[in-house]
DNA sequence: AAATGCACTGTAAGCGCTTACATTTGATTC
DNA sequence: GAATCAAATGTAAGCGCTTACAGTGCATTT
């Protein structure tokens, strides 16, 4: 028993076999013809010597290393969760992995992260949303890496992208809203401020209101960060004003369900007394009590595709196309007429 | 324009800061001594440049990678999100890097996982539970690679784990169950095979019902995995049972908001019906209505131990400690007297 | 003035792979 | 049987870093 149990590296297989390292790579890398008796030696040489070709020695030689970057703000709620299993998925079917950290909406970590994922041989990246500084952006293009933003779909901007038109989902919510009589609107926002998805969604609301002839600036909005106490909290502010809103529009589904918490907390009926959206439709939002109406994401089919579109861009196939997806409005149990 | 937009290398620092790549490795590296002077010209040249470290030579050369790896078994639900967040920050803080990948709950998968990421150079592993192939533990001991195991406290086995004892958790959650006078348990278990946690649980339940007198093998379980929708499936089919359960147990919260969905839709009164349970305490259970009677784990003082303890194992500063850490009931409104 | 020690810096040998290029081999063609 | 060619294999040069080792100067000691 050797004291350094030392790993087995491609000389050693190539000696155990009787042949060069240059055959021993080829095998392992199918790329290129290898005579099946020379094949068969190999294999029978890396079994025998349990050999695990260490990735960082290919990655430096080949520069390449069939990992793919994801930084997304939050893994601590759901509403990444789905789309990025689904890209994770497609990903792997594709045959690459997926490396995934958090920024934890702060910019700076987020350009840390960027250069980390980079650093180590990311191929691409997918990261989320617009707004970032632009030295990041040009940082990716000095490098070439390919970037697909996901969750955003701007398509005057020149990066690839695949999400929705959050503005417009919202709007199309409003008008159904005021269609049902609302006239009080208040809203809990998420942080606008390095966030797009949130500013849009909020714009796309007060277009909505304009559109329908009332005045946006009489709206209540209370901006706070994704978490249930905050919705929660935020509700109960909302709803000592003089007038009450009769529907309280929320930034995403987990404020939602604050919302609706604190509702039947301080015993209000859901939607007599008020009503309550939310917005991705995360799995939260069909169980919470009543039902959230809300606006439908279709999150796997965008990790999908931003996985497709990305590799495409890896492989030279494509310099980045841009995707709008269409969402629905999931009309459960929260709204109802004013 | 130079049309390769090469990326600049500790060559090309060294040559413009007019030093030698070891002074500039050195400088980057902090270890040893350099003067100001030298130090001065080598980080004007790594700005002018906009250098940054190539990762994975650094890692090549110097088998090290600052690098942990981190395998859960999904990412598609919070059970694990907040342990591994606060992993994350306390990793980050001892400066180290996180690489997060979901085994989707096949241990094929994860074998594979622990493979990439071992040859990927994760200077330690997180992996959750215990249950794997023996060949997975070979492996990573021939390695040498330190490897902690969380969600799990087996202090009988070898390997290092921080974690708390499921079994004693659900026994005591029986005990007080029962002290409020149920008799007929029902379970909704997850998959038992393959999942350690997921067994104790159950065995904890047994265990429980055993010791206040009662027949284990009159309970009805149903094991499903943990989605939501399984949890409301299951809950209706062992609500059909003669008699009725009075009480029924989940394995998780995921499981357990399927339940109290489905009791609801039911026309079920929880607790007055029937009382139902659940494990984990995520953020979920607080705002399901009514809020849910279950297991409180300390996930965030789990996910930081297991942080200094495996950092400490790879620093060479520990061999592996066996943490058990304390869980409480947090009794809500779900659970009430039979 | 020579010897000693210290602080700093440079030289160059890898780390474990991939791959361009060179070489060998055997079959095929004329 | 020599020439030609394709297939299989080998040789060896890196990839961009770190670090052991070997200087180089200069101040201090003897």
């Amino acid at each position: 028993m050797p004291l350094p149990p030392s790993v087995p590296t491609l000389d050693d297989v190539a000696r155990a076999a009787g042949v060069s390292t240059a055959t021993v790579s080829r095998c392992l890398n199918a790329k290129q013809t290898v005579s099946k008796e020379a094949r068969e030696k190999v294999m029978k040489a890396v079994d025998a010597l349990g050999y695990t070709p260490n990735f960082i020695a290919r990655a430096m030689a080949a520069k390449r290393t069939y990992t793919i970057g994801a930084i997304i703000p939050t893994m601590e709620n759901a509403i990444f969760a789905r789309g990025l299993q689904a890209f994770q998925e497609a990903l792997h079917e594709l045959g690459y992995n997926l490396l995934v950290s958090s920024s934890a909406y702060q910019p700076s970590l987020e350009a840390e992260q960027v250069k980390a994922l980079v650093a180590r041989g990311a191929d691409g990246l997918l990261l989320i949303g617009y707004e970032r500084e632009e030295a990041i952006y040009e940082f990716l293009e000095q490098r070439q890496i390919p970037t697909i933003l996901a969750w955003a779909s701007d398509l005057e901007r020149r990066h690839a992208c695949v999400g929705f038109d959050n503005r417009l989902a919202m709007q199309t919510l409003v008008d159904k809203i005021i269609s049902m009589g609302h006239r009080q609107i208040s809203i809990i926002s998420g942080i606008v401020d390095g966030n797009d998805r949130a500013a849009s969604r909020l714009a796309g609301i007060k277009d909505g209101v304009a559109s329908n002839g009332l005045d946006p600036k009489s709206l209540q909005v209370i901006e706070v960060p994704y978490e249930i106490e905050n919705g929660a909290t935020a509700f109960a502010t909302l709803m000592q004003a003089n007038p009450k809103p009769t529907v309280v529009m929320c930034g995403n589904d987990v404020l939602a369900a604050g919302a609706i918490n604190k509702a039947n907390e301080m015993g209000l009926a859901i939607p007599d007394d008020v009503s309550i959206t939310g917005f991705d439709d995360i799995e939260l939002a069909s169980i919470l009590h009543p039902p959230l109406t809300t606006v439908h994401v279709p999150h796997r089919e965008m990790g999908r595709i931003a996985a497709q579109e990305l590799i495409n861009m890896v492989e030279e196939r494509s310099t980045g196309a841009k995707r709008q997806l269409p969402v629905s409005i999931s009309m459960r149990r929260t709204l109802g007429h004013a």
